[in-house]
DNA sequence: AAATTCTTTGAGACTCATTCTCAACAACAT
DNA sequence: ATGTTGTTGAGAATGAGTCTCAAAGAATTT
């Protein structure tokens, strides 16, 4: 946590940028969990924690931490962004058309596969956007 | 044209709705090329062609036509929607990040391991995004 | 520790894509 | 032709995200 801080401060200094009580709390928030989360639900974690945050911030934060490579940004078409931390490993996404569930998965051969692909049509491949809908067979889940 | 006016009268007809010169042509515009257009691009390019219709209908009969597999509905991650006709074949879309153009690809080996990701993670696979996003080679790209 | 500088924040106005409302309109069956 | 009922247009409403600008506050300098 300590370390934390001096970490983002570092990071931040570089560019010139400042650490603040809000910055901390935010990419703090995003690396307590797995979780991927939208703007609405981190900014009341952490009004729900006393932290003193406007949306404006959060969304600027959420900006700045993405161009930085500190978080990712998720765009899972429900029309607004998800954040995840990158304490985990590059992964993408199947997401239950019932419960809205979200699993990671990351397959080698795919992204061998994207690259290949990129190639064969005269792109150089930056990133990519990839996730899979369908029905979770799980117990809980509304369909079953 | 005359026969696919009959065809879109029919297929609307099951679900008790009606078809309207509204309709038709929205159908027909987007059958007229492969191309990968968004609301305000529709709707213009039928008041140039003196079509008395309002950006309600336009959304409206898209959706309608998408949820009756008469065209498809992308999502480039531009925070709107574009719309392609179904007359191609599923493929999905490389995008490149300097002059926006969009390419289309299909690769059956990705298509398979979506199916086995899916059955891994003990999904049944309904539908998938996925974009690739890039830099083109093209002599016309501003990039280069 | 205070002064200085310059970044950051908060509040609310604003934008943009999309959806909703409802009265007027118009397909289509009979 | 007429009636039933689905459809349209205009504009209000919504929701995510961006912008503006004065006040607040990091970090540096003295």
């Amino acid at each position: 946590m300590s370390s934390n801080k001096n970490n983002l401060t570092k990071i931040l200094k570089i560019s010139g940028l400042r650490n603040t009580p809000q910055r901390q709390a935010i990419l703090d928030e995003l690396n307590r969990t797995r979780d991927h989360r939208d703007v609405e639900e981190i900014y009341f974690s952490l009004k729900k924690k006393g932290i003193k945050v406007s949306r404006a911030t959060v969304y600027r934060t959420l900006e700045l931490f993405v161009n930085h490579y500190l978080i990712r940004r998720l765009d899972l078409g429900e029309g607004k962004y998800r954040y995840e931390s990158r304490e985990s490993d590059h992964h993408d996404h199947i997401v239950c058309l019932d419960c809205n569930k979200i699993t990671e998965f990351m397959n080698n051969r795919i992204e061998e596969l994207q690259e290949e692909v990129a190639q064969e049509n005269g792109f150089f491949l930056k990133r990519h956007v990839h996730q899979l809908f369908g029905h979770c067979l799980n117990e809980t889940c509304p369909n079953k």
